[in-house]
This record gives structure tokens, sequence and C-alpha cells, in this order.
DNA sequence: TTTTAACTACCACGATGGTGGTACGCTTCC
DNA sequence: GGAAGCGTACCACCATCGTGGTAGTTAAAA
């Protein structure tokens, strides 16, 4: 039948899309019509098929979930994504919703959330999950690095000095002092280690 | 009929079991006997079934996998265990294959090479993929934190100053120095903040 | 039983990091 | 045309960290 949902799946486990498959095509109201691996599979294949809904994983080999969500969106600003992922750090949360995403949906939640999310989704909604939303809500008054700052976090993490830093940014030790103050003053954290720390778990960066 | 390999898989994503499930159960030669999602559950169904190969994911809610694993071959020396993870770090690795897991297989690894590590383990043999064993290789000569090095190493992570992390550990500040200077000798980190980004990345402490 | 490894402890010194304050050019937003 | 935020820069001061060396105790291994 033509009222069928249209998803289409992007993850580079292979399992979890079998998972999915399975899980999808069992259900009288959907139907999987296709699946892809890497952000330029998923780019693809989702201009062949333009599916009703996209289940997206965050981190893939190529290219981040969230760059093809602002891509597929640009050229489709009707598509209708979900964020599928292990992930729990505010910030990917954040930066999925902000660039379009309809839903966000950890991989560990029951499948029948799953297929709840599809459908609310594909009905035009919008849905979070109150796990998810309150681990967004819990950040939500924080103040957010800019990138400068996390551009400055990341070297931090890479074990470069203040000194280091300046060279590798072009910028005075000072300023990057300046910068890691002020992170450490957004991120609460006492020390440049603790800033580390914070920014793994909060998704500001990866090691 | 009875003799194909009786497969058991514990992991806390339902989507991946599913997977796990559509794919054993598609094999002429084997068959999905039970599914566990925590490490109380998988204690008390290996019991309930003694599987032949058991799929263990390396991080439970309740319980590590590998803690599992231990605690299932004190009392079924011969069990078979694949260790299933999404997880690259060398010392889960090393851990799991020390308490005796048969083989070692990420979660983003091609259906077929799990099946073909399946097959393999139940035959009796070890079976590490490439990828795998060289990711071992490639730290085989390090040497390893000491028990106590990895506690103080976790305070470093939790933003400690070393006065902090002395008064916590019950030992001077002195002391708390010279298993920081050890700590990142043998991880061949510059400072502490490094050292935490070594010990996150090769699995040593969790964030 | 000697030896080794791990954990503990102290000292002194130089290097690095964190705090407080001030300041200027630029863009963006009322 | 201010105001606000960002990125840049400098200074001075104290705190903390990292390095070098020495050394005692205990437990395990050879």
């Amino acid at each position: 039948m033509s009222d069928q949902i249209r998803v289409f799946s992007v993850d580079d486990h292979p399992l979890l899309r079998e998972g999915i498959a399975a899980l999808v095509n069992n259900q009288p109201d959907m139907t999987l019509v296709a699946e892809a691996a890497t952000g330029a599979e998923a780019l693809e294949r989702f201009k062949q098929h333009v599916p009703d809904v996209t289940l997206m994983d965050l981190r893939l080999p190529d290219m981040s979930g969230i760059d093809i969500l602002i891509a597929i969106r640009t050229e489709f600003p009707e598509a209708r994504i979900i964020m599928l992922t292990t992930f729990e750090g505010d910030v990917e949360i954040h930066r999925a919703l902000q660039a379009g995403a309809r839903g966000y949906v950890l991989k560990n939640m029951p499948p029948s959330q799953l297929l709840d999310v599809i459908r609310q989704v594909h009905a035009g909604k919008k849905r979070i999950p109150p796990e998810i939303a309150s681990q967004l809500a819990e950040h939500m008054t924080d103040e957010s690095l800019t990138e400068r700052e996390v551009e400055v976090l990341r070297q931090v993490a890479d074990g470069n000095r203040n000194r280091d830093i300046a060279k590798n940014l072009f910028i005075s030790e000072e300023t990057v002092k300046v910068h890691i103050k002020h992170i450490m003053e957004k991120l609460g954290a006492t020390d440049r280690t603790q800033a580390v720390a914070i920014g793994v778990r909060r998704g500001i960066i990866q090691l």
C-alpha cells in the first residue's frame, strides 16, 4: 500500500541496521526503503528515494550526522530526520535540534519508543523523549563555548602548553590564557584538565 | 537439529540484539537460544541455557562485560565468550582476552565476520580480527598502569589538584606527584591533561 | 634468599598555569 | 550611535605542577 511510512536508515553498524530493518518491516504501517553506511551514501540515497523519515546516526566514518542533516535539509527543507545515537552529550543534541532534527533517540531505548518517534515525526511533530529533554534542560542556562574557545579546548586536550597553543593558533600566549579562563568559567571547571573532561562528557570535543 | 550452534546474546541495545537475532537465526547452523540486557540477567540466563557461544557487550548498565565474563568462567571454565563492542581501547581488549574471551569483534564489522568468529570460536579456536590484533600489538611493549596509578589518573580526570588527590587517597602530595610522573612516562604524555586524554582513548579510564 | 616492583615520603628548583585587571578593534544588533 | 559580544593583547602576582634525586617498607617473584 502507498500510505506506508517510507523509512531510510543511516548507520555504519550493519548489525544495528539489520535490527532496524527487522523492526520497521515488521510494522504494518512502515517499510524500509533504503540504507546507508556513510555520509556520501546517505546523501546519494536520500536524493534517490526521498524517504518520509530518516534515521541518522550521529557518528559516521566520513562525516558527522549533523553535517549530513544540514546538507540534506538545504536541498530538502521538508526532510524529517531523527537522530539515533548512543551518545548523550547535551551539545550534540542541541546542535542536532538547532540544525532541524525532528527527533532524538538513544540506541538503548526500547524499540517501541523508536517506532513511536517515527510515527510522531512522520505526522509532522517533533518528538524528544523525556530523558533527552531533561538532559538538555540541565544545561539550558549554560553559556556555550564560542568556536574559538572550542578550538582552544581541543588544543588543550591534545596536551599542548599555552605557548604551543599560541603558536598553533597564531595568537599570543596571553590570549590563550584568556580563552582558557573563559572556557573554565563556562564549563565550571577548576583547571584545564577538568575542562577537557567536561568538554568530552558534554560532547563539545571528541578524543 | 541438535548440532546447531546455540548462541546467547548479551547487549543493552535492543535494536542490536534484534539485528543479531535476525542474523544468527538466518544461518542454517546456528540458533539464538537466549538474550540478556544486563549483567544480572546474563548470569541467570547463562546458567539456564548453557549456550555454546556467548556474544557479550563490553558495557552494560549494571556491570562490565568483562566482570560477567569472569563470573561465568569461574563456574563454567569451558564457556566460549566473544566480546562484541563499539570500543577500540587496547586496554579493554587486553583485559578481555586475559580474562578468557575467545574472540573480540567490533560492532561496525561486517556481519559475515561476526558469523565467522562465532563458527571459529565454537570450533574451539580463538579468533581476533586483524584490525584488533594490530591495535593490540601497537601497545604490546607499553608498560601498563598499576591499579594505584589508574586510581590517581581517575582523580586527575575529575579535576583534582595534587593536594586533593593526596587527601582523597590518604597519601602525601609528594607521592601523588610520583604516581603522576610514572603515569605520564608510561602513557607518553607531557602533562596531566594529555595523560587523561590518552587514558580515555586507550580505555584505561572512563569519563 | 636475594631481587624486583610497587607504594610510600621528602626536598628544592624552575616551568607552567590560573587570577585580576585594563584595553582596543571589529562586528552585530537594537 | 551606543551596547554587547568576541577576539585580541599586556602586565603582575601567586599557585600549582613537573623534574631530579634519594630512600624506606612490603609483597611477590625468581
